[in-house]
Formats: structure tokens, sequence, C-alpha cells
DNA sequence: GCCGTTTTCGGCCCGACTGTTTTCAGTCG
């Protein structure tokens, strides 16, 4: 079950696309989906509040307010789900193609009765797109290739979802039964960008009141197969959960096992053969004699091959095993190694929350500093203006104080432009604490053009990070194409960090990148990009990808004293 | 539908880009 103002979001999410889709006054439509984000980034849980509660958030009125309360109430929202049957779900399924938007969305149902992906393909290559007003070759290109995209992503779901739900699952199988040893394993514990379905490990000696808890979940739609050792179920939102119930004293076997990846297992198993020994699920055995030599954690079990336990984000077979057995696994970089985020937004800009409930939040986070990174005028939807951003500045100044052991920075988010200009002279960003630079346009130049821009961006004394460098939206926006081997030696040699994003959909530098760029002696600042108080834990994301990165603390700036971050901040010739 | 008043209506993020047009609609950030 997701969280209820998650679950709320989502509904009110809903009504704003549907609105649009019918035709509806787009201004309720954006009020609808303006009131969504601010609940779905608001601190507090909105089952627990009140109508009245619930109107102290910025874009909740009257009507809004009690919408919620009679859902939360009941479940139920019958001005919703009226408009709901005039729409089919696929319709509304159509706006996740990316340049496909409600009108075309509606075009296509109303014309041709178009009502869900598949069928839009169909029309395609049916070549029933052709008559109808506004939809060219190109359209017909553009639709093909975002499907693609979707597709790629498949029925993966993102890294956070999964967490959260194999966390939630853990935790009330956990309450329901009493078992002492419940965790998640697979790609999930590796922390993979996103995840095909979820492992779950318990350890018992009698499974079937584990299986019984486990189908009578509140997310368990449907089982799937229901057995003595494995059970699996769909949940409610179509994911595949695999509940293994192991003996425990099997338990580091099992989940060393099942932690995979299966390539890390097969390199650990050829040791295990090597060795004269047997790795299986159920623990490390002689091969001869048949006899258990360790099963019951997973450090015995690396031990007894004659390895440190290996962090999960390293097992993918690039090169962990044989690192462990020379004793050169890196000292991986920890979510507790952060002192501060170097991107962040407030309600200034498109961000949900204050300048002091984000600043209040981060102190609460236990950071030692804080960047304020709001975007600049560039970006034009956002209005930004000097005066703006000077009057945040000294705003910025003044909650300095505010907390004894954190500092703040005052920074921005620039735009990098198609020839890799930034917004504002340097005399103004001369001003800032620390710049990020990011891609928000212009995403379909080619390699050389993206290549010079990037270099460009770098090589600007103001810029420290380069925000969100490959601009992906996972399933949604397919990377830039740039010569990125060329852009991590400019890195390193300018002096300018690679942002390690963690917001969910970006992941961006993605993993792979980050082994890559470590190579060229590039820095890194893992960040949230926080648009609300409620996306700052989102670092925790950031940091796996950066351990699967193979990153140690050292790599990665905002890890870093203050004072040492400074120096950094301070680029050669600025 | 929300908000903030010059309190009960009138404005609400707005400019760029794309692909379709032949002067602009739709989508995006």
């Amino acid at each position: 079950m997701a969280r209820p103002n998650e679950e709320v979001e989502a509904l009110l999410r809903e009504y704003a696309d549907l609105i649009e889709i019918t035709g509806g006054d787009a201004f309720k439509a954006r009020a609808y989906e303006k009131a969504a984000r601010a609940i779905g980034g608001h601190g507090a849980d909105v089952s627990r509040l009140d109508a009245a509660a619930l109107r102290e958030i910025p874009g909740v009125g009257k009507s809004i307010a009690e919408k919620v309360t009679e859902y939360l109430g009941t479940g139920h929202v019958p001005a919703i789900e009226e408009t709901r049957t005039a729409v089919p779900a696929g319709v509304r399924d159509l706006l996740t193609i990316p340049t496909l938007g409600p009108r075309k969305a509606m075009t296509l149902h109303q014309e041709l009765g178009v009502s869900s992906v598949d069928e839009l393909v169909a029309a395609v290559h049916e070549g029933r797109l052709r008559d109808l007003k506004g939809f060219g070759e190109k359209t017909e290109e553009n639709i093909l290739h975002g499907v693609d995209l979707m597709q790629q992503a498949g029925d993966r779901i993102l890294l956070s979802a999964a967490t959260e739900l194999a966390e939630e699952t853990v935790a009330a199988l956990t309450e329901a039964t009493g078992i002492e040893r419940c965790a998640y394993a697979g790609s999930t514990r590796r922390m993979r960008e996103t995840i095909g379905d979820i492992d779950l490990l318990v350890a018992a000696e009698d499974s079937a009141p584990v299986m019984d808890a486990f189908v009578r979940l509140p997310q368990t739609a449907e089982t799937v197969v229901r057995g003595r050792k494995k059970t699996s179920v769909r949940t409610t939102r179509g994911l595949q959960v695999d509940l293994r119930v192991l003996p425990p004293e099997a338990w580091g076997a099992g989940l060393q096992y099942f932690t995979g990846s299966q390539a890390h297992n097969i390199a650990t198993r050829t040791i295990a053969g090597r060795a004269g020994l047997k790795l299986s699920e159920y623990g490390l055995f002689d091969a001869e004699s048949g006899e258990r030599l360790a099963a019951a954690t997973e450090e015995e079990v690396y031990e007894r091959l004659g390895l440190p336990w290996i962090p999960p984000t390293l097992r993918e077979d690039r090169g962990e095993v044989a690192a462990a057995l020379r004793g050169e696994l890196p000292e991986l970089v920890t979510e507790d190694d952060l002192r501060g985020d170097l991107h962040t937004h407030t309600d200034l800009t498109d961000g949900i929350s204050s300048l002091t409930e984000m600043v209040d939040a981060a102190a609460a986070r236990g950071y030692a500093y804080y960047a304020v990174t709001d975007h600049a005028p560039n970006l034009y939807m956002q209005r930004m203006t000097e005066e703006k951003m000077l009057a945040q500045r000294e705003r910025v100044r003044e909650l300095d104080g505010r907390h004894r052991r954190m500092r703040l920075l005052h920074g921005t988010e620039l735009n990098i432009d198609a020839d890799g200009a930034v917004d504002w002279p340097g005399e103004f960003l001369d001003g800032f604490d620390v710049c990020v630079a990011s891609i928000h346009s212009h995403f379909r130049l080619d390699r050389a053009a993206q290549t010079r821009r990037l270099i460009r961006a770098c090589e600007n004394p103001h810029v420290n990070v380069i925000g969100h460098p490959s601009a992906r939206k996972i399933g949604h926006r397919a990377p830039i194409d740039a010569d990125y081997d060329a852009v991590f030696e400019a890195c390193a040699r300018t002096g300018t960090a690679l942002e390690i994003n963690s917001h969910p959909d970006r992941m961006d530098l993605r993993d792979e990148q980050v082994l890559r760029a470590r190579e060229f002696g590039v820095k890194f600042a893992i960040d949230s990009d926080a648009h609300s108080v409620t996306h700052l834990p989102h670092v925790r994301y950031g940091v796996g990808t950066a351990q699967r990165g193979w990153l140690g603390k050292d790599d990665v700036i905002n890890t870093w004293p203050l004072t040492r971050l400074r120096r950094f901040l301070r680029k050669r010739g600025r």
C-alpha cells in the first residue's frame, strides 16, 4: 500500500488528466495538478488531517479538501469516478507516451476508437493516423519511438517504488508472524535502477504460517504459485513478489544466492568449484563428503570461499570477485558519509516546500551544509529574476544562523543552452557559493554538438557541478547522445564535478557511467534535486548508484568537510 | 478549482520547439 499522500496525489493527478482529455477547463486541470503535487510532497500524513488542516496546504481549497476527505473516508469520490467512465483507462495511458498529450489522445480515441497503447501502435502500422488532422509522418515516428522507450523499461518499476514496497512487505510480514529473519534480496538489494520483481526471504522452521500471512497482505492481489518453500503473488499494482522460506541455519547462503546477480553467483560458484566445494542456496559444502562448511551468514560463506564480504551493490560480475581475491575491494561511500546536499529547490521556483521548510528538513538529516539551488531565468516557466535571486540570497544568509551545526550555501541551477553557455553574466554568477549547470532543452542535438556544449559548460569557471548529465528520464526520455569520455576528461581537467542525481526517475549519471568517469579521476556530487522536504531522503538511491559505480567517500565532494568543499568550488581561474 | 484581493471576480507559468501547417496547435519544461 502506497503512502496515503502518494495515493491521493495519484488520484488527483488522474482527475487532472481526465479533465484535460475531456477538454475541460485547463485551469481547473492545473489546479488539481498543483494540489496533487503539493499533497504528494507534503511532510505530514494527509490521512491524519481534517478538512481544515488540508486546506492549509497551498493549492488545496474547499472542493479538493472535500474530495480528499471523502476519498480517505470511503475510498470513493463520485465526481472523479463519473469522469472516469467517460474515458477508458487505456486512453489515459496514452499520455505517458512522450509527445502525446491530452488533445492528441482524445483525437485518437474519438476519431479512431483507440483506447490503449497497443491499439495505437496497431493503428500506426495500419496507416490509420495519416488522415487525421495534425498527425503526420513525424508524429507516427515519435509515437513509435516513445512506445519503444516505455517498453525498454518494460514491466520493470523504479528502484524507489520497489524499495518502498519491499520494506513495507518485510515490515508487515515480520509483524504478522513474529519471524526473526525477513529481508529482501535480488536486484532491489543490489539497488539496480529498475526492478522486475521483488525477492523476499524468510528464515523459519515452519513455512505455512508465513505463507498464509503473505497471501493475506493487503497489497496482495492474487496468488500466482503457492508451495511449501516458495510462494509468488502479484500485487495490486501488477508487480510480482516471490517469497522464499529457508531453514534458519541456511540464512546466509540463501541471502547470498537470492541476492545475485546471476553472473556474480556463477563467479562465486566457480571459485567454490576450484576449491573442491559446492555452493548452493542451502550452503557451502565439501564436494566430496557433502559436509556443510558454511551457511548461517553471508560473511561466513564468503570467508570460507577465501573472500571478504562483498557489498550487494558490487555483485554484478564487474570485477568484484577478482578485486576481492586481491583484497582490493573499494571502501564504498555510504549515506552516512554525506555531509550535505548541493542541488535542491524551493517554492521560489518549481519546488513545493518553502526555504525554511527545506532548511529545517535538511538540518534534521544532520547535514553540515546545505545548498539551495533554484532555477535560473532561462528556464522561462520559472520566471526567475536577479531581484528574486538576490532577495533569496539575503534570506539564506539570515537563515544561516538558524541551525548551529549546518551552514547554508546559496546556489542556482543554471541552464546549459545549445552552445554550452549558461544564464547570467559572470559578475552575477560570482555571487553564488555553488553553481549546478544542467541540460533542460535541445535534447536532440547530434553527438558532436552535445559533447561540445557539455565541455563548454565544464570550462565555464563558474560551473561547479554538471546536473543530471545525460538528461534522461527512465522509461520516458532517452539520454542525450554525447561522447562522454571527452566530457569526463573535461570534468577532470577543469575541476567540475558530475552529479549523481538521486531523483528516482532520473538516476543520472547511471552506474556504468560512474564506473567509467571514475577512471578519468572525475569527482561526483550525490544530490537529491529535491523539490519538496519529502525528496531529501532520495539520496539513498544516488548512494546506491555511486556504490554500483565503485565510488568511495573521497570521490564524492559532498562527503568532504566544508573547507575542502569550498576550495573545490573555487575553480581554477575564478 | 484556487487564490487574493484594488475581498466575491478575474487571473492563473509563459516561451521555445516541433511538426504541422500556410498561420498555428500541441507539447514540454
